[in-house]
DNA sequence: CGTACCTTTGATGTGAATCAAGAGTAGTGG
DNA sequence: CCACTACTCTTGATTCACATCAAAGGTACG
C-alpha cells in the first residue's frame, strides 16, 4: 500500500502536548516528523532497540509489552489515537524496555529527539507540557503497581471496567453504563496481569451476580456503585 | 530539638538536578526551600494530601508506600540521601498517591512548586534535567512492573541483591561481593511484594544453596553470576 | 466453508499467603 | 547489669487465589 501523504500540522496542534505551539514551531516539528504505517501484528520496535524519538498514534492501536522467556508476554499499555509513547527513553539514552506491536492497522507519527530538544530550548510552555505528560504517565504506572500488589483479580477487572466508563461517570453515581472493550480479551487479561481463563471466569461471575451483561466486546454495567463495591 | 540552620546551596549544587545552576539560580532555589526534620516513624504526608512542591533527602531514610484496608501496606520506594521525590505530582495538581514516612531520623529539603516553575521558564537545561529525572523514575517503575508480573519471588529477591552490589559489579562477573541491606527485612519484603515469611524462607534457601551467607543485614554473595542464574 | 484463533468451561496443580508459635535482638527503666 | 517489654525475624503447618492443563464451542475471515 502506498503511503498516502497528509499534513501533520493540524493533527499535531490538536495533541495536548503541542496545543499552544506557534505556527512556525508546529511547522518545525512537522518537518522533523516522519509517518510510519503498520499493519496488524507488525512490530514497531523490539525491547532493547535504541530510541531516537517518540511516537504519536494517529489512527489504529498499539500495544506495549514485555516479552518473556516462556513465550507469554505482559502487556503494559494499550494505546489509541492521540496517545504518545517513547518520550521517557528518549531523555535517557537507553534502549526501549518494552516492545511495541500494532494491534490493528495503524498510522503513527515519529518525532525525532533533536526536534524535541530544539523546541525545549526556546519554549518553556512546551517543557511544562512535556513534564506534565511524563508525570501523568508516572502517575498511572504507580496506580498499576498499586493494583497489581494490593488488589485481587476481581478488583482489578472491576477497576478496569469502571475506568472505561465515560468520564465523570466512572462509578460515582448509580445507573446503567454501556462500554466497549478496547481490545481482545487476551490482551486485556495480560494488561490486568491475568490469564485469559481467569478473566473469562471473572466476567462470568460478574454476570451471574447481575452486575454486568456482556455480548462480545460490549458490556452493560447495570449499577456502577454496586459494581465498585463488589468483592469489597 | 532546635532546627540547626545550615546553608543549602552547596548541597543543592551537588544534586544531579541542580548541578549546573548559576549561583543566583541556586540562591533563588535555596531561598524558596524549607528544611523539614522528621524523627523515625514520623509521617511526612498522607496519601491524598495536596502537593505544593517536592522533597530532597539530605540525610536519613524515607519510605513511600500505599496504605491498604487490611492494615498491611505496600512499599513503593525506599529513599536515601541525595534522592528526591514528589516531582511528578507537583506537575499535575493532584494529591499524593502514596504516603511518606521516615524510616530513620531524617532531614529533608522542601522545594516549592513556584520556585521550580520560575526556574523552568528561564533555564532549559534545568527543564531537561527535570525531564531526565522523571524519565529515570518512570523507567524504574516499568522495571518494577516487569518484576512483579513476570518474575518469581526468588527472582525478585535475587535481582534486588544484585542491584545492591557496587556499580559495575552487579552480576556481570564472578566473584565475592559484600552488601548491606538498606532497611529492615519487613520493609524490603514489602518493597519486593512479599511477606516477611516468604523473604525469610528465600534467604534461607539461597544460603542452603551456598549462594549467599547472611549475618543480620550483612550479606556475602559468593558468586554473582551463579546467583543471577539460580532459579533461571 | 474450512482453518486458525479467540473464548469459555472443567479438572487439577502450585507458589506464595496466612495462621500460629517460637527465637533472636534491641531498647527501657529499675 | 539484669529483667521487661516490644519488635523483628525465623520456622512449620495449612490454605487459597490464581495458573496450568485439557478440551470444547465460537467467531472471523481468506
Amino acid at each position: 500500500m502506498p503511503s498516502i501523504p497528509f499534513d501533520p500540522v493540524p493533527l499535531l496542534l490538536r495533541l495536548p502536548l503541542f496545543q499552544e505551539l506557534l505556527p512556525e514551531q508546529a511547522q518545525a516539528i512537522a518537518a522533523a516528523s516522519r509517518q510510519r504505517r503498520l499493519s496488524r501484528g507488525e512490530m514497531l520496535f523490539q525491547k532493547g532497540d535504541p530510541a531516537h524519538g517518540f511516537f504519536v498514534v494517529v489512527s489504529g492501536q498499539i500495544k506495549l509489552a514485555f516479552p518473556s522467556l516462556q513465550g507469554n508476554e505482559k502487556v503494559v499499555e494499550i494505546l489509541g489515537p492521540r496517545q504518545s509513547f517513547g518520550e521517557a527513553v528518549m531523555f535517557m539514552d537507553r534502549p526501549y524496555p518494552v516492545f511495541a506491536e500494532a494491534l490493528a492497522d495503524s498510522l503513527l507519527l515519529f518525532i525525532s529527539r533533536e526536534a524535541v530538544f530544539a523546541l525545549l530550548v526556546h519554549d518553556s510552555t512546551f517543557a511544562r507540557r512535556m513534564l506534565a505528560g511524563l508525570s501523568l504517565r508516572l502517575h498511572s504506572l504507580v496506580q498499576d503497581v498499586e493494583a497489581y500488589s494490593l488488589r485481587s483479580a476481581t478488583q482489578r477487572v472491576v477497576g478496569f471496567l469502571l475506568q472505561l466508563c465515560p468520564h465523570g461517570m466512572n462509578g460515582e453515581t448509580h445507573g446503567k453504563r454501556e462500554i466497549h472493550l478496547p481490545a481482545s480479551k487476551q490482551v486485556i487479561a495480560s494488561r490486568l496481569n491475568l490469564t485469559p481463563e481467569t478473566l473469562s471466569r471473572i466476567f462470568h461471575d460478574l454476570s451471574v451476580a447481575g452486575l454486568i451483561a456482556m455480548r462480545g466486546k460490549d458490556i452493560v454495567i447495570h449499577d456502577a456503585i454496586r459494581l465498585r463495591e463488589y468483592d469489597l
